[in-house]
RNA sequence: CGGGGUGUAGCGUAGCCCGGUAUCGCGCCUGCUUUGGGAGCAGGAGGUCGUCAGUUCGAAUCUGGCCACCCCGACCA
């Protein structure tokens, strides 16, 4: 056991701490609410940002990158999304500081360089990219114009959690332009299974797909579609969004396009993202006490190799061999760091590589070259096996989507024993109490019993699943008829 | 914004009630011995005790103000 990790069942809440801090992902900041990415944590998110980038351009995007400050009259010209935003805005009011005479070495605002208008930092990215799209849209031919970007968002928030929630974040923010409504929705619904393939195959997180109420949908969207997490908890996270945003930016910015009958219409819109929240998925959904475990699709590194030897002439036999299977392992597209840092002992190392979640470590010492054998060790079930050298290569690369599946197997059968299916008020608020996770009930379809629900209990409505089978009941709170059930949590 | 808590070496802490120049552990540096699950021994470096003011011969310790951070709520696409 970890000699620095709370355990799960101890606090929950602090474990999650721990293994940020202590795997080295990242740290809290001079700023409050802000935190520093520290290089392990970034090399996670450069592997998600690698693959998501590389999907994105399969379905047809483009990066570009629009500016960090919206002007105020942009920012509020879409009034529900200026409205929904406005309470965490970081906002612009000078542009120089001076010496202060009062106090000299310190500084101050100087008041003589007030901004003539307020600049906003962007809690997300539409207004200004719909500005922009203005210029660039006239025409059917313009369209339709798919572009992502890279960037970090702002938003003020009042209570923050390493990266579940800071006050400024790393995130895409696709930003979609089409001819019609059904090509929008389209979009939106395609980027959304790219998010849940992605969770699903690469973070090995199973999702829930579905489509957010009223009450919890995007300022300024005529839908949201979300992917829904189940973390070891038991409460839900957002893990991803995507929006279809009908015609509300286009008419908000006059974006307006020629139609193909030589008509003017406004054009249809989308947006969707994902931020280094998954970050805090990854982390609640498959590590342990023991430290970090990362899916060997995103380890930055996936196998580490750990010498054990007595001499300087023991090492330098251990080098011969593990510098060739490093090789071999790399020939095959497995990312691979031999840890000969004379400075730690084997011990330290695996405790260290445990820690920080690498998925396979292969143990090598001078009795293994006698014996022509390597122990290797899987992080996510920390069992070890004695291998033949002559089939280690084939053993691990084996190993690797044992690993990959088994994370995702035992993600899902949690996420599928956490789900409950309850048919009373009473029923609900007990699983709430007792054994968490998502919940599927009846529901009347009014924003106001969801409220109620959501005041008396913290449990929203995470989503309307697709493809929702549909059948009869009635709701759980106000007993009126109801067609499905939604998906139910306390989430993050 | 409400409630609670904490500020002492890089990290974690003792000391505070009862005022006399700061304890211990981890980490760090040097040397030797070690190396198959977080090494051992010896030596060493490192501190304006969050900050400002007050009381006092003397403040980490007493008094008051301020600041910062953390936790729990409220808030949150």
């Amino acid at each position: 056991m970890s000699k620095v990790i709370t355990p799960q069942e101890q606090d929950y809440s602090k474990w999650y701490n721990d293994i940020v801090v202590e795997a080295d992902m990242a740290d809290h900041s001079a700023v409050k609410g802000c935190m520093v990415i520290k290089p392990h944590g970034y090399a996670i998110w450069e592997k998600m940002q690698q693959t998501l980038d590389k999907m994105f351009k399969d379905t047809g995007h483009v990066n570009a990158y629009f500016p960090l400050f919206i002007p105020k009259k942009l920012f509020e010209a879409e009034e529900k999304n200026a409205e929904g935003f406005a309470k965490e805005c970081a906002v612009v009011t000078h542009y120089r500081l001076k010496t202060d005479p009062q106090n000299p070495g310190k500084l101050i605002v100087d008041p003589e360089a007030k901004l003539e208008e307020e600049l906003i930092v962007r809690p997300t990215s539409e207004a200004i990219i719909w500005n922009t799209y203005k210029g660039w849209i006239q025409s059917y031919r313009d369209l339709p114009l798919l572009i992502n970007q890279w960037a970090n968002v702002v938003r003020w928030e009042m209570r923050t959690r390493l990266f579940l929630r800071t006050a400024e974040f790393l995130w895409q923010e696709g930003h979609t332009a089409h001819e019609t409504k059904e090509e929008a929705v389209e979009e939106s619904r395609k980027m959304l299974e790219v998010y849940a393939d992605f969770a699903e195959n690469w973070l090995a997180m199973p999702v829930i797909k579905g489509v957010k109420t009223a009450n919890e949908r995007f300022a300024g969207a005529d839908d949201t579609y979300t992917i829904e997490a189940l973390m070891q908890d038991g409460k839900a996270l957002q893990a991803g969004t995507s929006h279809f945003l009908g015609q509300n930016f286009a008419k908000a910015f006059d974006v307006k396009f020629a139609n193909k009958e030589g008509k003017l219409d406004y054009v249809w819109a989308t947006s969707w993202g994902v931020s280094t929240r998954l970050m805090g998925a990854l982390i609640m959904t498959h590590s342990d006490n023991h430290g970090l475990v990362i899916p060997p699709k995103l380890a930055p590194t996936q196998v580490v190799i750990v010498p054990i030897y007595k001499t300087a002439e023991g090492l330098t036999k251990i080098n011969e061999f593990a510098f060739s299977l490093k090789a071999k392992l790399e020939a095959k597209n497995i990312s691979v760091k031999y840890d000969n840092r004379d400075s730690q002992r084997p011990g330290f190392k695996f405790a260290d590589h445990e820690l920080k979640g690498t998925p396979v470590r292969v143990a090598i010492g001078e009795r293994d070259l006698e014996s022509g054998t390597v122990e290797v060790a899987r992080r996510d079930l920390l069992s070890k096996e004695v291998i033949n050298m002559n089939d280690v290569e084939a053993y691990i690369e084996k190993l690797l989507r044992d690993i990959q599946a088994n994370l995702f197997n035992k993600a899902k059968e949690r996420m599928n024993t956490m789900t409950h299916k309850v048919e009373s008020y009473n029923e609900f608020k007990k699983v709430l109490d007792e054994k968490t996770g998502f919940i599927l009930a009846h529901w009347d379809g009014t924003p106001e019993t969801e409220e109620k629900i959501k005041n008396e209990t913290k449990a929203t409505i995470r989503c309307i699943p697709l493809n929702n089978p549909l059948e009869n009941g009635v709701c759980i709170y106000s007993g009126k008829p109801s067609t499905q059930r939604v998906l139910f949590a306390r989430a993050y």
